[in-house]
DNA sequence: CGTGTAAGGAATTCTGACACG
DNA sequence: CGTGTAAGGAATTCTGACACG
């Protein structure tokens, strides 16, 4: 029992199967995203996509946007936007 | 975003494949911790087996309390039996 | 008892492409 | 632009069994 909640959410252990499943994308929908550089699978050593519990929650965020008229393009530079403030405020707080 | 830290850790999503780089168990070894009731894995529609994160620790502590020599048999008894404690731990504790 | 292995079938996942609009 | 689909190949997972000890 050596690991911590923490991580599990960020860790790539979810099948494209699972994924579909959870967020109700088909899979084209869920690759094309990546091609679109939204979201970034881990890979296994045969090739087979691998997403996080995060991962799941930023595709059905993902879906909102996009139901509510969104583009892509406009979708990944808000995604980045808000990178970005995550992490001039963890420079900010030290 | 609706989704909580905590549950993370229980949902079944793993495949056997990552179970086994995980674990660095056999997948004769999990199915037979499965068959013997010290693990229960969920199964899809089409009966392929899926993991937690806590099945994960689960399956690294048993690993380890059979390289101590201990048998599997054993191994159930004391895992009921803790898990008994921390329900009576509940009901004590409200 | 706990684990390895070969066997065959069924389902998964991948890529690149054509289609629609 | 975003998504559906058919295509074929490669890898996964499953069960039941035989083996060893």
């Amino acid at each position: 029992m050596l690991e911590n909640n923490f991580s599990y959410r960020y860790k790539k252990v979810i099948t494209m199967r699972s994924v579909t499943e959870m967020t109700n994308l088909s899979e084209r929908q869920v690759r094309y995203y990546e091609e679109k550089k939204l979201i970034f699978p881990e890979r296994t050593a045969l090739g087979t996509r691998k997403y996080s519990f995060f991962d799941i929650e930023l595709l059905i965020d993902i879906a909102e946007k996009i139901k509510d008229g969104l583009q892509i393009d406009d979708i990944r530079t808000k995604l980045m936007k808000h990178e970005n403030q995550v992490e001039k405020m963890k420079i900010i707080q030290g």
